[in-house]
DNA sequence: TAATATATTTAGCCTAGCCTAAATATATTT
DNA sequence: AAATATATTTAGGCTAGGCTAAATATATTA
């Protein structure tokens, strides 16, 4: 009864992830983030509900959360993922913008045997090249307590913990201007109405940060 | 029109390595070797015949041989399928008798960039764990020159360089008999009845071998 | 060569996962 | 509250890749 095609699997991390910021997925949000037309996700949603063990709570028109089981799994996948970006990015010298798409596909097939070993070898990091947090082997997610860059005030200082994006010429970008997990900023000024941030990076600068990518970036502010 | 699903690649792997042995790869082997059934081959093997380049040549009841593009998209699959059960073993500490499966899960999935860096990482290997030789990257395979163990005669010394199964039970005890890749083996006698070989095994020995075994192992005759 | 056995193909059906178009709910304005 | 806009679901269809049962070729044996 219990189904895990790679389709499957795209949802359950999809949903796992819409659902940190929001109550509840809704369809045209998934459907967008899948690229696939909301009835697709509707269909899926439903047979997803009515499988058993159900892996999704659902009800018409209310959006979609995911049962223990479904987050079991969806955690399972988001571990492999994560595991694998590290594994590509210290292993086999992948540059931390072009190890998404690779995980993607992987992250479908690898056994528990091989996440092991690649955890082994890299000695059970806590975070992927991105920053994102891996889940545990039992699958516990420690709770991030980072904010977006675009919530400091001039003065603020912090240190980036994470980066929200997978888009690689972003990504290249970030690498350039040394925004990358790790780094000290500190906010010189703000500007009100276009919402951009001057910062020193590492000291650096002073550059300035627009709101698109300064939302992106997610820190730890240092008291 | 050119298709790559994991199922065409089977096809295409399972169709080259049954040509390596016959003019011709029936739709009854094409079925046991793939695990579905003689109709379901004759569908697929119908498809891959009427795409654009054609895959395969095929005419009813004549069996089925690969294209010029069809043996392109097998060597190529078969390649990141061998890279990829050495990397395993070499980087990640598998044992040569459950990587299979591993790798054939994988090999449908991994780019040229990743299979690239894993020969590099690997010193651009010739042959696989089990001594299957890997196609190059301009997709070229050494012709093979082993025989049999099974045809070997008393008094005739071969170093063992392939052996040609997957079944994880046969190479565990092949690795406990040390017929591996590199063995040194000396035919002592031979049983014209039940077809046994009593041979030396990098001089240990006597061990008496079965022709179910001794026709997997291939090797060179030393002259 | 006829009869039987085996291999292969055809025909028709099934499931997964997508699609579009139309219908229906919910939300937002006026 | 009615009207409009937006979100969601339903209905019906499509392709890939399987399946079984029946039909037809080819091979083998008497």
């Amino acid at each position: 009864m219990t189904i895990e095609t790679t389709s499957v699997q795209d949802y359950l991390k999809t949903i796992f992830d819409l659902t940190q910021s929001a109550a509840t997925a809704s369809t045209t949000a998934l459907a967008a983030r899948l690229g696939v037309a909301p009835a697709s996700v509707t269909g899926m949603v439903q047979k997803l509900a009515a499988v058993n063990p159900p892996l999704v709570n659902y009800r018409k028109h209310q959006g979609v959360t995911l049962t223990e089981e479904g987050q079991r799994a969806a955690l399972e996948v988001i571990r492999h993922h994560r595991l694998l970006e590290t594994y590509l990015v210290q292993m086999l010298g992948y540059s931390w913008d072009n190890v998404h798409e690779e995980a993607c596909r992987l992250e479908h097939v690898i056994s528990e045997d091989f996440e092991t070993r690649i955890a082994e070898a890299l000695g059970h990091p806590q975070r992927d090249p991105h920053g994102d947090p891996i889940p545990s082997a039992q699958l516990t997610l420690p709770t991030d307590h980072s904010l977006p860059l675009s919530t400091l005030r001039p003065a603020q200082q912090a240190v980036v913990v994470r980066v929200q994006s997978d888009d690689p010429p972003l990504l290249r970008h970030l690498d350039g201007l040394g925004l990358i997990p790790g780094a000290q900023v500190t906010v010189l000024a703000e500007s009100p109405f276009d919402q951009n941030l001057e910062v020193l990076i590492d000291g650096q600068g002073p550059k300035v940060i627009g709101l698109n990518i300064s939302s992106q970036i997610h820190v730890e502010v240092k008291d």
